[in-house]
RNA sequence: GGGCGGUUAGCUCAGCGGUAGAGCGCCUGCCUUACAAGCAGGAUGCCACAGGUUCAAAUCCUGUACUGCCCA
């Protein structure tokens, strides 16, 4: 027999953590393999931005997801999580563009072959970072199967969806107004486009009506855009304008006439109830153009300064342009009134800039029939299923009022649009008429050129990327090998849940569940478990501009990642609620970790208890599987935690299969500390170091089988710990023989434990309630007494209840030891001597003789105190049972309960009136 | 403007029809050979407000206030 390993007071998660995790990556232990069997269960991580750092969020979100996918490994299920990065297009280019910018250049200065060199060494340095990161969070990944969204396979997916949708006429290029973000000088989708309120201003401008009979007033909040309106619009209700629909204006500085229409979508409330109506730079004026024919004019570059058509101001920046263009009309008289105004404006989510709506060529998905698809599947199939439900809401309205997807982006980094362009068509330029050949590779597009053209066709590749989110649509198939039918596409597609924030329902769940629908005729996962943001110990969303995120490493650190994680995965019991995290930012201590940490810490200990017991352990004693007690051999100490065990066995499963990840991490905690720390391992703590009982293999035999499915059961959430204290005890040789399964090198691989109900005893555990009750009763009474912890007592137990007399001179010794009483008396009726100290618990009368002073007085009134509580609940379970409606209508168990808890009440006012009495 | 949350002990949060709980903090006593990162005991709440439903409301309904988020 191996000596049992001495382990130090304190555990240490410093040398722990890192050693197991290098260990699980090092054997491949969660190295999936699609041969194997068992139903199978995967996740794909929601891949982190490859230039990012780890933040409380990944931190969060990746406990989370390990909890369900340790947990369904231990069920049996054939498990596969999927670790990965995406490229993150727009924050990697204004990284760079920034770094350019620093040494006074430009991205077209270095060229694009450069550019790219440079954020792939990007991407190497800093994606190394966060995946390093990521390992020290002890995740059950298959690294094995790391994805990136630009690798050789998932570009290959991008295309291969690509071409399809644009052969199938669900991605088309046109020109349109787009979200144009200034600051990247790229193209953004609708999502990517934050509104802001701002106070601004609410410009008057008078145009003069062309046949010099008057004029009206228009109200702007963007001035500039003025030297591109091609109309003036006003209701077509509205009395005020009746005269003049149909008729000219002349619009100021350019000179140009421009007509006056009526149209609903004005908004006669709106400052005069005439507006300018600028096309090319507005959505709702667009939109007005198209219904009335009004000619586009763009007057802006795409770096936000204005061009040729904007006349007078052309070059210059738009809001210099802005300034400039006012001081003009004030001073030609044209500027009647300025008012503050509030206003909201659309910004870029990247860029932190303005938005300025485009009018612009470029890539679309054409939505709607996606969308359409995805709602069957919801409607129809209820599919994905949404936890909490409410989310469903959010993403169906979503789907429902989808605008077409903008997916080209002007920069460099990301996947390039596989559309090549037969410049020799159109005199070497790429325009709205040249012809173009979509295809996964120049090869292929150049093969449909040249059968059209002939040999002579001149090519150029389109210059544009996709929209990272467009290569994160496919993320769940393309992963898995997608277009190919992989083994791993085959046997883990669809992927069982989906655990993400709910920031990101629009920006990724519905565009995923879009593509998944079209391309692979399902769902990509089956449940969307939607998680709340971590918010600061202001109550404030972490940000990297907000600069108040606090990192995740600093608190592994100080407190360990099984602590953290604990911390982040208890608090999430309200699903999909944001959870605060408290952090002082002077001392970066968190006592909400340092909680999990001492618990941690509880646990290890009561460990180290169990395995110094363990010296003369022979193995096992009774005989059969595992759980196959022999009753009679068993105390009602025993058969008590035997039934908490299996009873949070029970309770554990249940939460975690219905995503009760929180409250399956608290109901762990109050049975480890509460039950086997605090109780179990007192009430056994005699008759393993007395050594007078025979009884000593029965108890260690339990406390091993209590502590391994602890262990067992506590592995999904403090995964490190769990296996350090594992791997200690099954290397102690008659353990080995015990449990058969433990040949197997991890706690990991270990099967989640199986509630025995026949063994949960809804009675016995009701007694130890009283039996507890009672103990406390006495330490209470001691504590009062001022009776030193190491000197013993005598206690008398007095109560009518036969069954409760029973269980207590039963559970004596437990008393005796709990209570640290020498000399105990357990009856009906006790004669005492007058000094005695009472205390009462259920019906249960205790009675400790005093042997020195104490201050009668304080006692005395801590009784009345008492009393009068009493008295209180009496008087109020007196009035609910006199009253008819209650006794008629109330369901039978809560009257009967309350004819109980009044009989009990009235027992104990009775026996403390006594003792006030006796206490004169 | 529309929608969705939240408001419970000093702090962070559970409870969601039968008369209030946990952790941390606080007070008291203990280094009791698993653990002072601990043990034992204790104090602390008009459950935001106002109506309603019900025998019974922190819990269900309606409204109000404050607060956060999403969409326009």
């Amino acid at each position: 027999m191996t000596p049992i390993p001495s382990l130090p007071s304190q555990y240490d998660p410093a040398t722990t953590e890192p050693r197991w995790q290098s260990y699980w990556e090092v054997h491949h232990l969660f190295q999936a393999d699609p041969n194997h069997p068992g139903q199978p269960y995967c996740i794909v991580i929601p891949p982190p931005n490859v230039t990012g750092s780890l933040h409380m969020g990944h931190a969060f979100e990746h406990a989370l997801i390990d909890v369900l996918i340790r947990y369904h490994r231990m069920l049996g299920r054939n498990v596969l999580w999927l670790p990965g990065t995406d490229h993150a297009s727009i924050a990697v280019s204004s990284l760079l563009d920034r770094e350019l910018k620093s040494m006074g250049k430009t991205r077209q200065d270095i060229g694009r072959t450069e550019y790219l060199q440079r954020a792939w060494q990007w991407k190497e340095e800093s994606g190394g970072t966060i995946v390093g990161q990521l390992r020290r969070l002890g995740l059950s990944v298959d690294w094995t199967r790391e994805r990136f969204t630009m690798d050789e396979g998932l570009t290959d997916a991008v295309r291969e969806a690509f071409v399809r949708l644009y052969h199938e006429g669900l991605i088309y290029r046109g020109n349109y107004l787009v979200n144009w973000c200034p600051a990247s000088q790229s193209a953004v989708s609708d999502v990517e486009v934050e509104m802001q309120e701002v106070n601004g201003h609410l410009w008057h401008f008078r145009y003069s009506l062309s046949d010099g009979t008057g004029y009206l007033v228009v109200a702007t909040t963007r001035p500039e855009t003025m030297l591109g309106d091609t109309a003036v619009a006003v209701h077509p209700n509205d009395s005020r304008y009746q005269q003049w629909i149909g008729k000219m204006v002349t619009l100021p500085i350019m000179g140009r006439q421009i007509p006056i229409i009526a149209d609903e979508l004005v908004d006669p409330e709106f400052g005069t109830g005439c507006v300018k109506i600028t096309p090319a730079h507005d959505p709702n004026d667009f939109e007005m153009g198209q219904r009335h024919n009004l000619p586009l004019i763009n007057i802006m570059h795409p770096d936000g300064s204005l061009n040729d058509n904007a006349g007078p101001f052309a070059g210059q920046d738009r809001f210099i342009a802005r300034k400039n263009l006012l001081s003009q009309l004030e001073s030609e008289g044209i500027l009647v009134k300025t008012e503050e105004y509030r206003h909201v404006v659309p910004h870029s989510d990247r860029g932190k800039v303005p938005i300025e709506p485009l009018l612009s060529t470029q890539w679309f998905v054409k939505i709607r029939p996606l969308a359409n698809r995805a709602l069957e599947f919801l409607d129809g199939q209820q599919s994905p299923l949404f936890i909490p439900e409410r989310w469903t809401k959010v993403y169906r309205d979503w789907l429902v009022n989808l605008r077409d997807w903008c997916i080209s982006r002007q920069l460099w980094w990301g996947h390039s649009i596989p559309a090549w362009y037969a410049v020799s068509e159109t005199n070497g330029n790429i325009t709205d008429e040249t012809p173009l050949f979509v295809a996964k590779s120049e090869t292929i597009a150049r093969q449909q050129a040249e059968s059209q053209f002939g040999s002579a066709v001149q090519l150029e590749a389109d210059p544009d990327v996709l929209d990272t989110w467009f290569s994160s649509a496919l993320w769940p198939f393309s992963t898995l090998g997608w277009p190919q039918q992989t083994p791993d596409l085959i046997r883990y597609y669809p992927t069982a849940t989906l655990v993400t924030g709910f920031d990101i329902i629009f920006f990724w769940v519905a565009r995923m569940t879009m593509m998944a629908g079209h391309f692979t005729g399902e769902m990509p996962f089956h449940a969307v478990y939607i998680h709340g943001l971590v918010r600061d110990e202001n109550n404030k969303k972490m940000s990297k501009s907000a600069g108040n995120g606090i990192d995740p490493l600093l608190l592994i650190r100080k407190y360990g990642t099984d602590a953290l994680r604990y911390t982040l995965v208890k608090e999430v019991a309200g699903a999909g609620q944001d959870i605060r995290l408290e952090y002082n930012r002077k001392t970066d201590e968190s006592t909400s970790v340092e909680a999990s940490r001492n618990f941690a810490n509880k646990l290890w200990n009561a460990s180290r208890f169990v395995l110094m017991n363990l010296n003369d352990y022979q193995g096992q004693k009774t005989k059969g599987s595992e759980g196959q007690w022999i009753k009679e051999e068993l105390e009602p100490g025993d058969r008590w935690i035997l039934s908490r065990y299996f009873r949070t066995v029970q309770q554990t499963r249940d939460q975690l299969d219905h995503y009760g990840l929180g409250e399956a991490a608290k109901g762990l905690y109050e049975f480890i500390w509460g039950d086997f720390c605090d109780w179990y391992i007192e009430l056994i703590k005699s008759q393993l170091q007395g050594g007078e009982t025979n009884r000593k293999p029965i108890i260690q035999e339990l406390l091993v089988y209590v502590l391994e499915g602890i262990l067992r059961l506590f592995h999904p959430f403090m995964p490190h710990i769990t296996e350090e204290i594992w791997q200690t005890l099954i290397h102690n040789q008659p353990l080995r023989s015990v449990h058969e399964s433990t040949v197997s090198p991890s706690l990991a691989l270990q099967t989640y434990p199986i509630p025995q109900t026949q063994w949960i005893d809804d009675d016995l555990e009701q007694q130890f309630r009283l039996l507890f009750g009672v103990i406390r009763t006495i330490r209470n009474l001691r504590a009062d007494a001022e009776i030193k912890p190491g000197v013993k007592c005598t206690v008398l137990l007095q109560s009518e209840n036969r069954m409760e007399l029973e269980l207590l001179r039963q559970c004596q010794s437990y008393i005796q030891d709990l209570g640290k009483v020498d000399n105990l008396t357990i009856d009906t009726q006790i004669i005492t001597p007058n000094q005695v100290m009472t205390g009462i618990f259920g019906t249960v009368e205790v009675r400790l003789p005093l042997a020195g002073l104490v201050d009668v007085s304080a006692l005395r009134e801590r009784l009345t105190k008492k009393l009068q509580k009493i008295e209180m609940e009496v008087q109020s379970l007196e009035k609910r049972l006199h009253n008819p409606q209650f006794i008629a209508k109330a369901d039978p168990d809560v009257v009967q309960g309350a004819r109980t808890a009044l009989a009990e009440a009235e027992i104990q006012a009775t026996i403390l009136r006594e003792r006030i009495i006796q206490s004169h």
